[in-house]
DNA sequence: CCACTAAATACTGATATAAGTAATAGAAAATAT
DNA sequence: ATATTTTCTACCGACAATATCAGTATTTAGAGC
């Protein structure tokens, strides 16, 4: 997908025939960075037809790969797994990203380590991700989890071998299907992991007036005495659900900082 | 304790003043060796490498504090180091809560301090004695005394015998023998005498008497007190301005203990007066009448009159010899003076006023003082009418609920200032890790919360976190920051207050008042009085450190949380049930923006909509209400308006080099005071009769002109299906933002006007003032927020002078002009905008009649409300039979038209220009804006007429209004993207989406280009002016200014501002430095906030992109302040919001030609010249670092010493080092020395090479350019032969050829002034369009 | 009482947070090479 | 020292990001004399 015309014409008039025989590739004028581009390009011109696939597995004849420089691109493409949208709509269909290895370090985080913060709850949430190959790179390497690393056992790579893609990490996205009130679930964990290192009997005072007297009735002492960033998606989803059953939970979950912008 | 670590950090520093001694040691007999020794010495130095002692003594902090601004100035930028800043707070608390120990302890500290950093350290220790030696016996002091004596660390002086003197004749011990000295003459007894506030009016009089003193030994001030009983005859006229007697005046003290004295009895039988009472509940009643807020504001106000003394209005009576009757029992009807003022015969009004200001002296000192305490009393006095009948209204009051969290929250507050106050007591030990914690915050912030009254605590902090309600762009809520900060800040504010009040009080204890029946004494007395207080206001110098501050704010908001509880009801998602119970009406809770976590404290939706239903959204700042007299004239910079109180005359925008200039120019400002006391003291009144249709509309919850409707709940546009496209998402999100933005701003908004209403409300019929004070540039400000006449059309339309004056017949012509402004035909001539209104006088009279039968005419106004207010004045005038005998209280305005130009164009010379912002004689009024897009519009069609598609397009669509934003900015500097935007947002309605920007962006060229055309003169000006501003903030200084870290890789720092003075000799600092914060621990969250007192690198981008405005501001400043100076002298009232004057109708003829001749005045000195000539002088041996070419001789020249310098040093040469040589040319050229002077002068620097180069020759705009040009051909070339589809990649190559540039420094030379065109500002004067 | 060490605490600075990069242009500052 | 990337874009009234963690500096506690 290009749209920029001057390249696109670069790469159908030259590029493209330079091709050998029989490649896969196909170009279309498209602005890949928009998100309407893909609906024309799977519903209008019928060029990419995969066809919907139920959630109950992973799509089998669909698979999106690509290496994503920005971040905030691949935490989009993690929030289009929990809301089923986007490409995701055809089924949970598999995402195989090269990211970068920070990002990769922040997402693939464990619960009860340094690094376990709101993205990674995300990940273990929508999704099963699996560390496929990661360059031999000692910061990062030891900011992985060692548990991850020998669960996963990704291909440590050397990273003088593929010059630019020393700062990537390849990892595989499986989405899981789920039923989960995307905004309130938001809220919870993001009011929560904002205080990420503070026992939830007083961090849970965050999501409402007096909101940990009523989670005090509801909740096992154990999971009381725990710090956000310890807890599981689980548990996560567990405290999402009593914080639906409160009659006294905020109105508004998405609220902002609105800075009056004068004329 | 004082951490020691400070401590020993400042020991361990090196201050610079010793670095200059060593250096001036370096004698040396030749010129040759001299420079061998600077070697050496520079070798020995070594810049930039790890010598110990050297280059790690100073932080960065370290290095910067106790700087001169420049040599010229002889100002420091910072008064005194960090550490004593915060040990004077410290001490200052230890006494107030009569910590002696420790405030030893801390003298023990500050005294090596006081050497380095050139305090006197006696001022210090008198402090100390000064609050010891009351609670000491004699021989306790002198033991003290002259045990620190003995030390060698102290050296006492007169007020230390003055203390000690005090401290024995109160105790009635003999004093006499520290007297002998006086007597003897080997000192001077006015030093001793002068301290009065240590010994109080009654011992001050004692030693004169007892002593046989003569009376010139006395204060001036305070002669006439000392003498009542020996001249009571005294001739001496005493002027009398209306100066505060306090509460603590003998005649009133019985009224200061309490506010709840019992009602005054109705004075007089009946009720003649009709509509001179207003009854403010059956009057126009506000649906916020519960906004307890005002409640407070009212009750303050009502509360005094039973306090007034009955003898004050036996006066008012005497002096009118006509019975009044103001008051009646019943508490919620108020005087409206402003109508028994109107109904007075002439003559008598001035009786009237003189008893009125008198009665309100009372009620301004207890307005400044007793209004927390008037809060809480309305509170409980709410709570208990609930409860005696019964009510179940008790949820449903805000009063009486705020009652309960008093109760509640009041204990727990005095709990915590116990604790504070036995922090040291605390055994460590027994504390557990959150305890400890606790404790160990507490020790920090224990010394002032200790000294402050839990009740008022409680009160400020209640207020202050309704106030902040929906700041902040949090619309249920505010960010904690702001919070914790306003509170602790109403809290210093009132501590403050607090404490000049006791002082006051201390002064005339024991006073023998009973000779001060007789007037002319009380007057002397208050007199005294009024003085006493200005010294007192000036020698309070310490304030609390900003970490303190929030962590009290913190402590105490985190009390009111745990106990303000609202009840509250929500459905239980599973039952369906409806459940009730009580929930913390606030929590703390984050939000995010762009990934950055703010701290917020939201009220609970319960108490937000109940305050917002009620019409009711919070409390005011009951300290800077307009005050009911005049406001204490302005004498010193933090002396003047509120009179219990430190106001400072400039807003200081935390910047302790602002601070140092006006401190140090607090003696020479005396035109400014003067034109800042004549806005200080105008009287305003209320508008009563806009008020009423303003409260009525205000009732419907409607939107009505710029109140916008009161919405109850936002509702948001209906959820997409989570699996809609992200796109779709978006959108959703973006709308939502949208209506959350809207929603936000409305209600800030109405917010805002509910103040303005209720606080005018509470003024009805008032007599008041606005006191003012000037932003950092000069231009003045009232100090009262939300309700002055420098808001909104809202505002302003509820004002009236108080005074009232008949209009006449040129008046009533300007009254009509006025209206047809506030229509906006205002770029008519004269005569037209008077026949505009003389055309729809029916409307006049109709709307008048009834503003809300008939409003369709007068909101169409450009400015509505000022319009009916002046339509209410001029129908009034045509109701008489004589219309010119009319008295009109209305302001009428005189805008300057585009004021900005005016003085650029007066300064540029500009004649085209000076003709299009009417400085120049014209017959009718000229626009700018008008005038600017038929510029632009030619110069479109010519561009047309050649081809230009863009050009084409535009050309019919260029109205006045699509430049005017662009044409008013360009004087703030707008940038090209900023323009781009405006015109784009007017041209978005004429093109489609996507051409419009293009266009817009074509259009700002031209725009800019027709500016540039029109005001040549000025935007040459403008340049000079930025450069200036450039260079300068880009200068350093090398006696004093960053060598120490100008190693081989680091930068020089810059450090000096633009500093420039008004032609009214006000001294005006940029403030743009580098912004560092940091964050601190409180209880609630951590805190991100800088430290006011660091001095930091200067933000040069912003210092130029600031300084013409700010320069061009500090003119129209000074233009206004000197046109309110002259339009006093000529009697005439006066106001002005920065470049709209306001005056009574009559007077406009008068104001203009005084306006007129001020600007003239102004201009008549070239001040562009005048500010060249100051700069080279301020900046005078000031290095820049400059870029020159390195073929150049000079450059030649620089590198040949740079290669010697290098194999002598044997290490690279730096600049540090360059910098260093040069300094040390420079103190022997300044030496005075001859010998020394010659030797400097045979020395050769880098610096001095460069010395009689022509600077802008090695770095003009040609050199450069054709360095770049000849780059940019070959740029071309090489672009030549490549294909289309590399081209991009192509052009994104990096250029491998630059210009071989060399970095040096060269002496600071400011660019000469630009030439001025032929304007003569003389011709102003048959300008009559000038201001209208 | 002092000098000493180890443990505890305080202070400092770095980093993540959220989550489309992009409507435009051009200089200056900051950072990377 | 030079190249690339990032920042910023109209003045004033009117200031405001925070939690956590690692590493270092400083203070304190404690044992021993």
């Amino acid at each position: 997908m290009e749209d920029r015309k001057a390249y696109y014409n670069y790469l159908h008039d030259i590029y493209f025939p330079q091709l050998p025989e029989g490649h896969n590739f196909d170009l279309q004028l498209k602005n890949p960075y928009t998100w309407t581009d893909y609906i024309h390009l799977t519903d209008g011109t019928r060029v990419l037809d995969p066809g919907y696939q139920t959630r109950d597995k992973l799509h089998s004849n669909f698979l999106f790969t690509g290496l994503i420089h920005n971040e905030a691109l691949v935490m989009q493409f993690l929030s289009c797994m929990a809301n089923q949208n986007w490409l995701q709509r055809f089924g949970n269909v598999k995402m195989l990203l090269w990211i970068p290895n920070s990002s990769a370090v922040k997402i693939m985080a464990r619960p009860d380590t340094r690094e376990r913060a709101k993205c990674s709850v995300v990940r273990e949430t929508f999704c099963d991700a699996k560390l496929i190959a990661t360059p031999d790179d000692e910061k990062s390497l030891k900011s992985f989890n060692n548990n991850l690393l020998s669960n996963d056992d990704p291909i440590i790579f050397n990273p003088k071998s593929f010059s630019k893609a020393s700062k990537y990490t390849l990892i595989e996205f499986n989405p899981k299907d789920h039923d989960l009130d995307a905004f309130a679930w938001d809220y919870v964990v993001k009011q929560l992991m904002a205080s990420r290192n503070t026992p939830l009997d007083k961090s849970l005072n965050h999501l409402g007036p007096a909101a940990a007297d009523f989670f005090v009735t509801k909740i096992p002492l154990n999971l009381l005495g725990k710090v956000p960033k310890n807890l599981t998606s689980e548990e996560f989803k567990f405290l999402l659900e009593v914080f639906q059953s409160w009659p006294f939970k905020p109105d508004s979950l998405l609220e902002t900082v609105s800075f009056g912008k004068e004329m | 304790m004082l951490s020691t670590v400070a401590r020993k950090r400042i020991l361990n520093r090196r201050s610079p003043a010793v670095l200059v001694q060593a250096f001036k040691r370096t004698n040396v007999s030749s010129a040759s060796s001299l420079q061998n020794n600077l070697i050496e010495e520079l070798k020995h130095i070594s810049l930039g490498s790890k010598t110990p002692g050297r280059i790690n003594v100073k932080s960065d902090e370290e290095v910067h504090a106790n700087k001169w601004s420049t040599p010229y100035d002889g100002v420091f930028r910072q008064s005194h180091s960090k550490e004593v800043m915060r040990l004077w707070s410290l001490l200052d608390v230890c006494l107030d809560s009569s910590q002696f120990e420790r405030a030893e302890s801390i003298l023990t500290t500050l005294h090596p301090l006081s050497i380095e950093d050139n305090f006197s350290f006696v001022d210090d220790f008198n402090k100390y004695l000064n609050k010891f030696a009351p609670l000491a016996s004699p021989t306790e002091i002198e033991a003290v005394v002259a045990n620190w004596r003995s030390s060698g660390k102290l050296q006492t002086n007169a007020r230390t015998d003055a203390i000690i003197i005090n401290a024995l004749m109160t105790k009635n011990n003999p004093y006499e023998k520290y007297l002998l000295p006086y007597l003897s003459g080997r000192a001077d007894f006015r030093s001793l005498l002068r301290n009065v506030d240590v010994f109080g009016l009654q011992n001050l009089k004692l030693i004169v008497e007892q002593n046989n003193l003569d009376i010139k030994f006395v204060p001036a001030a305070y002669r006439d007190l000392i003498t009542i009983d020996n001249n009571v005859e005294d001739t001496n006229e005493v002027t009398h301005e209306t100066n505060i007697s306090s509460s603590s005046s003998p005649t009133t003290t019985s009224t200061t203990t309490t506010t709840t004295s019992p009602l005054l009895e109705p004075l007089m039988g009946s009720a003649d007066y009709e509509p001179a009472v207003l009854n403010k509940q059956n009057a126009e009643e506000l649906k916020s009448v519960d906004t307890f807020g005002m409640k407070v504001i009212r009750h303050t106000l009502l509360s005094l009159e039973p306090d007034l003394n009955s003898k004050l209005l036996e006066k008012f009576n005497e002096k009118l010899e006509e019975k009044l009757e103001f008051f009646t029992n019943d508490s919620e009807t108020q005087a409206n003076f402003f109508e028994v003022y109107k109904s007075l015969p002439l003559d008598k009004r001035d009786l009237f006023e003189e008893a009125l200001n008198e009665f309100n002296v009372e009620r301004q000192t207890a307005l400044e003082n007793k209004s927390i305490e008037a809060a809480q009393e309305k509170w409980k006095h709410e709570y208990e009418e609930i409860k005696k009948r019964g009510d179940l209204g008790m949820s449903k009051s805000l009063n009486a609920r705020l009652w309960g969290w008093f109760e509640q929250m009041m204990p727990l507050v005095r709990d915590e200032i116990e604790r504070c106050k036995n922090v040291d007591d605390i055994q460590i030990k027994t504390l557990k890790n959150e305890a400890f914690a606790q404790h160990s915050e507490r020790k920090k912030y224990a010394p002032y919360l200790r000294l402050l009254d839990p009740k008022k605590v409680t009160v400020i902090t209640i207020l202050e976190m309704l106030k902040n309600n929906s700041t902040g762009g949090i619309s249920e809520g505010m960010r904690t920051a702001r919070a914790v900060l306003s509170v602790s800040k109403a809290l210093e504010l009132e501590f403050r207050s607090e404490q000049i009040l006791n002082t006051e009080k201390n002064f005339v204890k024991n006073f023998d008042n009973s000779k001060l029946s007789n007037p002319k004494n009380l007057k002397k007395y208050s007199m005294s009085l009024s003085n006493f207080k200005n010294d007192v206001i000036s020698d309070m110098k310490v304030y609390w450190p900003q970490d303190i501050k929030v962590k009290i704010g913190s402590v105490l908001i985190s009390i009111l949380m745990h106990v303000a509880k609202v009840e509250v009801s929500g459905v239980d998602p599973s039952t369906k049930q409806l459940v009730r119970g009580e929930a913390p009406a606030f929590y703390h809770s984050f939000q995010y923006h762009n990934g950055a976590k703010i701290g917020i404290l939201k009220i609970h939706k319960v108490l937000s909509s109940q305050l917002s239903a009620d019409k009711l959204v919070g409390a005011v700042q009951p300290q800077s209400l307009p005050m009911l007299i005049q406001p204490r004239p302005w004498t010193s910079w933090n002396n003047g308006a509120y009179y219990y109180s430190q106001n400072q005359i400039i807003r200081l925008r935390d910047s302790p080099e602002q601070l140092a200039y006006i401190k140090a120019s607090s003696d020479k400002l005396d035109k400014v005071y003067d034109g800042l006391n004549v806005l200080g003291n105008t009287a305003w009144t209320v508008n009563e009769r806009v008020f009423k249709v303003m409260s009525k509309i205000w009732n419907t919850g409607d939107e009505f002109l710029d109140i916008p409707k009161a919405h109850e709940s936002l509702e948001l546009p209906e959820v997409p299906p989570r699996s809609s496209d992200p796109s779709v998402l978006n959108e959703w999100k973006i709308k939502v933002k949208a209506l959350q933005d809207k929603y936000a701003t409305d209600r800030s908004t109405r917010c805002d006007a509910n103040y303005k209403l209720e606080i005018a409300r509470a003024f009805l019929g008032e007599k008041f003032y606005f006191p003012h004070n000037l932003d950092f540039r000069g231009r003045a400000y009232p100090i009262s927020p939300n309700f002055n006449h420098m808001g909104s059309d809202l505002s302003r339309g509820l004002l009236l002078f108080w005074k009232g004056k008949e209009i006449g017949e040129e008046g009533l012509r300007w009254l009509k002009i006025h209206l047809a402004n506030l229509f906006g035909i205002d770029k008519a001539p004269l005569n037209e905008r008077e026949a505009f209104v003389n055309d729809n006088i029916e409307l006049v009279k109709r709307a008048a009649e009834d503003p809300m039968a008939n409003q369709e005419w007068w909101t169409k106004a450009d400015k509505p409300w000022q319009a009916l207010a002046t339509i209410i004045d001029l129908a009034d005038a045509l109701k008489l039979p004589d219309p010119t005998k009319h008295i009109s209280h209305q302001p009428v305005h005189q805008d300057g038209t585009c004021n900005g130009l005016q003085h650029y164009a007066a300064l540029g010379g500009d004649v085209e220009g000076a003709t299009q912002v009417n400085l120049a004689p014209s017959d009718k009024p000229q626009d700018v804006y008008t005038h600017v897009a038929k510029l632009v519009r030619a110069k479109l069609e010519e561009a047309a007429a050649n081809g230009d598609e863009n050009a084409r397009m535009l050309k019919d669509n260029i109205k006045r209004k699509v430049v005017k934003q662009t044409v008013m900015t360009n004087v703030y500097g707008v940038t090209q993207v900023g323009a781009t935007n405006q015109i784009h947002k007017q041209l978005q309605n004429v093109f489609s989406e996507d051409q419009s920007y293009k266009l817009s962006v074509y259009l700002t060229k031209v725009v800019f280009a027709s500016m540039r055309e029109l005001f040549e003169g000025a935007h040459l000006i403008q340049d000079w002016l930025a450069i200036c501003a450039k260079m300068i903030s880009k200068s350093v200084r090398i006696d004093i200014d960053s060598y120490e870290e100008m190693g081989p890789k680091k930068k020089p720092s810059f450090m000096a501002s633009v500093i420039w003075t008004t032609p009214l000799d006000l001294p005006i600092v940029q403030p743009y430095r580098a912004i560092v914060k940091k964050q601190i621990q409180t209880n609630l969250q951590t805190v991100f906030i800088q430290d006011p007192y660091e001095l930091h690198q200067v933000d040069a981008r912003k210092q130029m992109a600031a300084f013409p405005p700010n320069f061009i501001h500090s003119l129209d400043a000074s233009h206004m302040l000197l046109s309110a100076s002259s339009c006093s002298k000529k009697g005439l009232e006066f106001a002005a919001v920065h470049d709209s004057y306001w005056t009574h109708a009559c007077d406009v003829g008068e104001m203009s030609e005084s306006l007129r001749e001020t600007f003239i005045e102004l201009h008549q000195v070239d001040l562009i010249a005048r500010l060249k000539d100051e700069f080279d002088e301020r900046y005078k041996g000031f290095l820049q670092l400059i870029e020159i070419p390195y073929k150049s001789e000079v450059g030649k020249k620089i590198l040949a010493m740079r290669k010697e310098l290098t194999s002598q040093l044997g290490r690279p040469v730096t600049l540090g080092d360059e910098v260093y040589l040069e300094r040390q040319r420079q103190l022997l050229l300044n030496s005075g020395d001859e010998n020394k002077i010659a030797k400097g002068e045979s020395m050769v620097t880098t610096v001095s090479l460069l010395e009689n180069e022509d600077l802008k020759d090695l770095t003009s705009a040609q050199a450069m350019k054709s360095m770049k040009n000849s780059l940019a051909e070959e740029l071309e070339e090489s672009l030549e032969n490549t294909n289309e589809y590399e081209e991009e990649e192509e052009l994104k190559k990096p250029v491998k050829k630059s210009a071989q540039k060399l970095k040096v420094f060269a002496p600071l030379r400011l660019p000469d002034i630009p030439p001025k065109g032929d304007f003569d500002v003389n011709d102003l004067r048959n300008s009559k369009y000038f201001f209208s």
